[in-house]
DNA sequence: CTAACGATTCGCT
DNA sequence: GCGAATCGTTAGT
């Protein structure tokens, strides 16, 4: 199966990368265990244009200085102090664009996942989450910046995109402070999945 | 140095 | 539906 390269990462349109990523599957191979999932949900955030995007107007920290590399990296936070989220860095470098990863479709190494878990039996918030999929995963802050064509996460390309009927467009969740940035259509998940933090 | 605040989740009502 | 948990980052003193 195909690995994504850097050129689907170095593109201009961070929302047309989100809703692309849906349907692929991301896989890594964290401490000797291998996991994979179908990426479910999606949302989009831009350094342009976005107040609810970290990088708003170019603003640079230490947290964020990742998501100005060329795109193809990981961009991990911790978000309240409890969760990990993870982001895929977008565009050419300088353009501080990302997609949140909200939910993924299990695959391989259910059981390794449930034990992340700390779960007795099989849910469907096993990975339906973008605090609880980085759980299921094994992915921290030991990632922050990993290329997604290295040894521990990488992408595949599953060859089969979704029709655009297939794909629900709304608005993001969690981000009211960006005020009337907020009712941005950037939330993209798998119409037809179980597998969705949110309907 | 200090204080406020989350791109969330879980448990209880 | 609501509030607590929990801590690194951020901006301001």
């Amino acid at each position: 199966m195909a690995i994504l390269s850097k050129d689907f990462y170095i593109r201009e349109d961070v929302v047309q990368v989100s809703k692309e990523l849906l349907g692929k599957r991301i896989c890594t191979h964290i401490e000797g265990i291998y996991t994979s999932g179908i990426i479910t949900e999606t949302e989009s955030y831009s350094g342009r244009n976005d107040k609810a995007c970290h990088a708003h107007l170019q603003k640079k920290t230490k947290r964020n200085q990742i998501m100005y590399a060329e795109g193809g990296r990981a961009y991990v936070y911790l978000c309240y102090g409890i969760h990990h989220l993870f982001n895929i860095v977008s565009n050419v470098e300088g353009q501080a664009d990302a997609v949140l990863v909200r939910a993924i479709a299990p695959e391989e190494g259910l059981e390794h996942m449930m034990q992340r878990r700390k779960m007795q039996k099989m849910a469907k918030n096993l990975c339906a989450g973008p605090g609880l999929l980085t759980q299921a995963l094994g992915i921290n802050m030991n990632h922050y910046g990993a290329e997604l064509w290295g040894a521990q996460i990488w992408i595949e390309d599953t060859c089969k995109p979704l029709k655009e009927s297939n794909i629900v467009k709304t608005t993001r969740i969690g981000v009211g402070y960006a005020g009337e940035d907020a009712l941005l259509p950037w939330r993209f998940y798998i119409k037809e999945s179980e597998w969705v933090s949110k309907k």
